[in-house]
RNA sequence: GACCCGUUAGCUCAGUCGGUAGAGCAACUCCCUUUUAAGGAGUGGGCCCUAGGUUCGAAUCCUAGACGGGUCACCA
């Protein structure tokens, strides 16, 4: 089983013999010791104190961590715990110990990975490291499974996904990102409460799937008898709200698409969806440039991050660039190709693109833009402007009905923003669900969107003019904290199922099956066993054969 | 879904031409009362990812599969 290895067996009977001992391994009822961090904050002055006299045997303090080095030389040791502001030293011996503990139970006992409690008073050692002279040592929760080398650590890609704990415990790094990930979400939230957003929580389990094109998950609620789908996005009940008077919402929270796994993409994802009444797209851009310069104020992070092997300057305002300028300006793609779809089709086969000649112009546009352009925008850029056949849900320009009032926020080479004014004209938003829903009758596209006539129908009861942004907040961490996977940003990422854990068979003789342990002996060659008594082996095996 | 790479002790990794397995750390037994990846002496520890195949003989070569990483495709 999943304890039988050497290492955990001889831990285990450790946390037996503390039993012994009259110690719990596991005991109730223990508080946390002072933080490391305040430990060197409020013993600094030790460390001023005479050469011969770095102590102060006056006070007492209590620390708690789990342990991650030990250093044992003979009648003293030292060891560093951690605890979650960090490491500190703590040094034990065996005169100011209780009476055999150190030689019994604290040398002998306790190990690397376990969680202790340790009481004494400051001293700084002769490397000049402030240390807790021990008076007493507590086991607070015995670790049976040791811990990766302390050197090294724990690099597998596969156990630090699957075992985050153990991550987190070997590579510091990981969480101070998942740290600086709460930070964003909770400084988001402030930004559109202080804003006047109301946050508000829609169905994460949809009975029509909608506000984006995306494969669902499937699920069937018994009580009811139906089927039901992990929301791909909370677009349309958003909007909803907005008909029904909130003028200003946001939502945080999951989406669920049902497609591949690559480095930014999670088959659930975290987006934050606002809508604001009375408000156009130029609006939304505003308020995302001031949401990163709040982000960056509030973190006091430089305005220029290193992003692999790129510096991206977040200096607002960003740039805006119209997508059809972008696709030549950004993207070298000529001028008359830019806006011709047979010439738009014949230059992205000249470039080795393949592509399928029913396009519409927006869409050959769409693959212009995403092969000479996306990769292109470092640092952070708004493309406005975008060709109305491949944005179903945005409001049409009055100038110009081939363009849609929408952008999207690029940085890094990534989408990280999609913003637009909202359609809310009740027959176009039918007729658009229509033709969608045609699409997918006639291609079988799963991705095409359903109709919503709920939708519809709310929108026959008129939606204020509204612009809705929506931001991938998995996206924004990796940029704002050098991660180049979406798995290093969320805690635990989509993973295969591990291979079950099994019980080993019983060792049995291969010639008779006899699986009593005593009666056999491991096989001298190869794997296996056999039975000691030859003789008796030889009679069982021809009973098994009758 | 396609292709490339990886999978060997608890961890990090070697393993030559095909000859049945090695190191460091960790563990165990000793020595060591101010160490910093502490040090010194000794010992134990392996389903070489799985299943087939080739071979006198496979961690090593071949086929299929599992899981992971990467690239691409799909997906905004």
């Amino acid at each position: 089983m999943i304890f039988d290895n050497q290492y955990i067996q001889e831990r285990i009977s450790k946390a037996e013999r503390l039993r012994q001992e009259g110690i719990n391994p596991y005991p109730a009822n223990v508080t946390k010791g002072m933080p490391s961090s305040e430990f060197f904050e409020h013993f600094a002055y030790v460390k001023e104190l005479d050469a011969d006299e770095k102590k102060d045997e006056s006070k007492t303090v209590t620390l708690t961590g789990r342990i991650k080095f030990i250093r044992i030389m003979g009648k003293a040791a030292f060891a560093k715990i951690e605890d979650s502001d960090g490491l500190v030293q703590i040094y034990y011996n065996r005169d100011d110990l209780p009476e055999g503990y150190y030689n019994n139970i604290a040398k002998k006992l306790f190990e690397v990975g376990d969680i202790i409690e340790a009481t004494g008073f400051p001293f700084v050692t002769q490397t000049g490291e402030l240390t807790l002279h021990c008076k007493d040592l507590k086991i607070v929760s015995k670790a049976i499974m040791p811990l990766p080398e302390k050197f090294h650590g724990l690099t597998d890609q596969e156990i630090r996904y699957r075992q985050r704990y153990l991550d987190m415990i070997m590579n510091p790094e990981v969480k101070e990102t998942f740290i600086m990930r709460s930070k964003i979400v909770s400084l988001i939230r402030r930004f559109f409460e202080d804003h006047g957003f109301l946050e508000v929580e829609t169905p994460m389990m949809h009975p029509i799937p909608g506000g984006a094109n995306a494969k669902p998950f499937v699920t069937h609620h018994n009580a009811l008898g139906v089927d039901r789908y992990l929301r791909i996005a909370p677009e349309l009940y958003l909007k909803r709200l907005t008909v029904g008077g909130m003028e200003a919402v946001f939502e945080i929270n999951r989406n669920f698409r049902n497609e591949g796994m690559d480095q930014t993409h999670n088959p659930e994802f975290t987006s934050i969806e606002f809508y604001w009444a009375y408000h156009n797209y130029h609006d939304l851009m505003k308020l995302t440039e001031d949401l990163f310069d709040y982000i960056f104020a509030e973190l006091q992070l430089p305005k220029t991050l290193t992003y692999g092997d790129m510096e991206i300057d977040f200096t607002t305002p960003f740039a805006k660039v119209s997508f059809v300028e972008a696709l030549t300006t950004i993207g070298g793609v000529p001028a008359d190709v830019a806006t011709d779809r047979e010439k738009g089709l014949a230059y992205l086969k000249e470039h080795g693109v393949e592509v399928n000649d029913n396009l519409t112009l927006g869409y050959v546009q769409a693959e212009l833009f995403d092969e000479f352009v996306e990769a292109k925008l470092i640092n952070p850029t708004f493309i406005t402007d975008y060709p109305i056949d491949i944005s179903p849900l945005s409001r049409r320009s009055d100038e110009n009905p081939e363009i849609a009032e929408r952008f999207e926020l690029f940085m890094a080479g990534k989408e990280i923003a999609n913003g637009f004014n909202e359609l809310n004209d009740p027959l176009d938003q039918y007729e658009r669900f229509k033709a969608q829903a045609e699409a997918k009758e006639a291609t079988g596209d799963e991705e095409a969107m359903h109709m919503d006539l709920d939708f519809v129908r709310a929108l026959g009861h008129g939606m204020t003019p509204t612009a809705g942004e929506g931001i991938g907040i998995d996206r924004l961490v990796m940029m704002l904290t050098n991660n180049h996977s979406i798995r290093d940003v969320i805690l635990f990422p989509a993973m295969k199922p591990e291979a079950a854990f099994e019980e080993k068979p019983k060792n049995a003789c291969k010639k008779c099956g006899n699986t009593n342990e005593e009666e056999l002996k491991p096989a001298k060659k190869g794997k296996g066993y056999f039975c000691i008594d030859a003789a008796e082996c030889a009679k069982r095996a021809k009973e098994n054969k009758k």
